[in-house]
RNA sequence: GCCGGCGUGGCUCAAUCGGUAGAGCAGCUGAUUUGUAAUCAGCAGGUUGCGGGUUCAAUUCCUGUCGCCGGCUCCA
């Protein structure tokens, strides 16, 4: 038989199979950085007979997938996830296994076992996955009538793997063998456990069966796996710097931020140093706001409970909030119970409401940096991503329906510039319409379109998320990326149909007739904690200039320069700068090392020869030194530093602090 | 909330088999006047997260609780 590779036509015997092909072809080259093959677009199973392969191309390409490609990466994890669970099969036989996919940064598989799994267990575990990568067993697919399949897991004792039969469509299901382990799979997998790369177990972790809270908790074991020892070591170290630009760590070293779990866990306590950071964003986004034809506003922390009952959120969010109960004079009335605002709407609604409106006054875009508090679970806090007390960036923009689209133009415009700012990567993705969901199909639509209208215009890349809209409207989600990978969501932009109703929300329109506005919940950085946390991480704490806390520090050489040094602060200052002096009697590699490790963009450095040139020595925090620069030439590197952001579009700076 | 791990000066970490807590950095005091990532010396600092139990004796073992870390679920 005559198969094309490459371009170049092979001859294999009949009932051959595509790893054979593949050998045939490639003979003589490096066969083992091939995982899999392509047939004609498709990822092509090597265990499979070639013919059954080629039974739907007649003319076939057949193009290896070498494995350091996404896809050949996807088919290594998910082979070694294969091999880790035949070892855990074969070190603990009484161990029953759920599901083991390839993930982002390698893979796992769930088991379900008398005790969890500890990375004591590992070392066991990697020695055997050893020896069956060293025994080069091949990957053996087999495909059977469901019946049959169930029934030999009932025999096995592999209820999970039944349950998993059980849901699956095909009247056929495939399984593949690794040895004496026999694994529910669709595959592809790499042809023979020879071919495995090289792999580590990373961590075990408790996961609910089908990620269901109700569900009984497996044991998961995650590793990773590479084309080779030099990925794998890489991606351990990425690991490691990861750990390093952690921004709970990064935090406490520059003295940004503290907890007190005694006192408040979940509750961030801003120091100096962080306040300003922060404060600078903050001045810095009103200001963006106001440009954008926003109005700043502020509700009360507390609102009274038949509110947060009338809003809906007593009913569907009240775990999650903090009350307050105010004991009456009369001691057999029942307390005065004030509901802790999670959310900002209700005020801005109020506000709304403080008067009739005209169409005339739509679009009212209402701003506030609203503080809010939600009880959540203690085990999903982390750091400043992730609290109980919150800062966000929240509006409600309350329009007309016809002004839908134009205002999430705006509101998308908003997203990209601050995300070009930052230079952030970022996903976004709208979410549709969920099963459970209030509002007619006419609503919906029109919301959806708008939004989907709206981030088309503004020429945002995205991803539908069907059914994933909040209960009461559609929304667009966006994520940014952390130094981990791990997604963070912040901005997002939501309609919503329930309010304006609950709460009678209504605009006067031009024949004089009451009408219902539609009011948007957007929120851009989302929570100042979490953004400020992600920039943190971002830069790893070497924030850009405009938003470092200490721009600029004058090191003194002796005494005999602090006069000049603090006239230099003095200037730099008037120049719209923060600046400090470190005039301690320390050495100087002292005084630059605290420096660095305090990550100030511009180290001055003042000895007798800048005295008497009138000038400093520049030191960037990069470690670059610029040499003598006079003092209106570091006010010039200064500006332009600051403002260079700020070219990229769309924002403006112009304020300074000292 | 669930599964696992961990709580020792402000921070980072030690303390054999259970024998009564030790270092570096930071801090304070003094000396040193120094040229681009750590000058030297001295001093001070702890009810080992908190409660209960076992023991002659608990940082160490058991238990409860609070918190943190890694995940799961949830989420800005």
């Amino acid at each position: 038989m005559a198969v094309l590779v490459d371009g170049k036509e092979y001859n294999v015997p009949q009932g051959a199979s595509c790893s054979d092909v593949l050998k045939t072809a490639l003979s003589g080259k490096k066969f083992k950085a091939l995982a899999a093959c392509r047939l004609n677009g498709r990822p092509a199973d090597l265990s499979t007979p070639l013919d059954a392969c080629l039974a739907s191309d007649a003319a076939c390409g057949l193009e290896p997938i070498t494995a350091d490609s996404p896809e050949g990466l996807e088919i290594l994890r998910h082979s070694t996830a294969h091999v880790m669970a035949a070892a855990v099969k074969s070190l603990f036989p009484e161990a029953r296994v759920a599901i083991g996919p390839s993930i982002e940064n390698g893979f796992y598989y769930d088991f379900s076992y008398s005790r969890p799994f500890s990375t004591e267990d590992f070392e066991a575990i990697e020695a055997r996955m050893r020896e069956l990568a060293a025994r080069d067993l091949p990957f053996v697919r087999n495909e059977l009538p469901r019946d049959e399949a169930l029934r030999f897991f009932i025999g096995q004792g592999e209820s999970y793997k039944q349950a998993l039969i059980a849901d699956l469509p095909d009247e056929r299901v495939s399984l593949y063998a690794c040895g004496d382990f026999v694994d529910l799979c669709r595959g592809p997998h790499v042809p023979r456990t020879g071919l495995l790369g090289a792999f580590k177990l990373l961590s075990t972790a408790g996961a609910y069966w089908r990620g269901d809270e109700k569900n009984a908790m497996l044991s998961r074991i995650y590793g990773t796996a590479f084309a080779d020892e030099k990925a794998l070591k890489d991606y351990l170290h990425r690991l490691e710097e990861a750990k390093r630009r952690d921004h709970r760590k990064i935090g406490k070293e520059l003295d940004f931020f503290a907890f007190h779990e005694e006192a408040a866990p979940g509750m961030v306590f801003w120091h100096p140093k962080g306040m300003l950071v922060r404060t600078i964003l903050e001045d810095f986004w009103r200001r963006e706001h106001l440009r954008r034809g926003y109005e700043l506003v502020q509700g009360p922390q507390l609102l009274r409970r038949e509110l947060w009952e009338r809003s809906g959120h007593y009913d569907n969010y009240r775990e999650n909030m903090y009350f307050t109960a105010i004991k009456q004079d009369d001691e057999s009335r029942e307390p005065e119970i004030h509901g802790i605002k999670p959310m900002n709407c209700l005020s801005h609604m109020l506000i709304y409401r403080g008067r009739l409106r005209s169409y005339r006054d739509l679009p009212q875009r209402y701003f506030e940096l609203g503080v809010v508090h939600r009880h959540e679970k203690s085990g999903v806090l982390h750091g400043l991503l992730r609290v109980r007390q919150f800062t966000q960036d929240d509006a409600h923009i309350i329009c007309t329906p016809d002004q839908l689209e134009e205002e999430i133009i705006g509101v998308s415009a908003l997203v990209r510039d601050l995300m070009h700012l930052f230079d952030f990567s970022y996903k976004v993705a709208v979410s549709t319409r969920p099963e459970k969901s209030i509002g007619s199909d006419e609503d919906w639509e029109r919301a959806t379109k708008a939004l989907v209208g709206a981030i088309e215009r503004a020429g945002m890349p995205y991803t539908i998320n069907e059914g994933d809209g909040a209960f009461y409207g559609p929304k667009i989600d966006v994520r940014l990326l952390d130094s981990l990978g791990r997604e963070w969501q912040c901005s997002t932009i939501q309609c919503d149909f329930t309010l304006p109703e609950r709460f009678d929300l209504v605009y006067v329109d031009a024949n004089g007739e009451r009408r219902r506005p539609v009011m948007v919940h957007r929120a851009i950085m989302g929570s100042l904690e979490r953004f400020i946390g992600v920039l943190i991480e971002h830069y790893a704490g070497a924030l850009p200039v405009w938003l470092n806390p200490v721009q600029a520090r004058l090191l003194t050489v002796t005494d005999a320069q602090h006069p000049f040094a603090l006239e230099a602060k003095e200037a730099l200052a008037a120049g719209g700068f923060r600046v400090e002096a470190d005039l301690r009697n320390e050495k100087l590699g002292f005084k630059v090392r605290e420096a660095q490790v305090e990550k100030i963009p511009y180290i001055l450095v003042v000895g007798d020869k800048e005295v008497e040139a009138r000038g400093v020595n520049v030191r960037l925090r990069s470690g670059e030194n610029l040499g003598l620069k006079s003092l209106p030439d570091v006010i010039e590197l200064l500006r332009a530093d600051c403002q260079k952001p700020f070219k990229r579009g769309g924002m403006r700076y112009n304020f300074s602090y000292y």
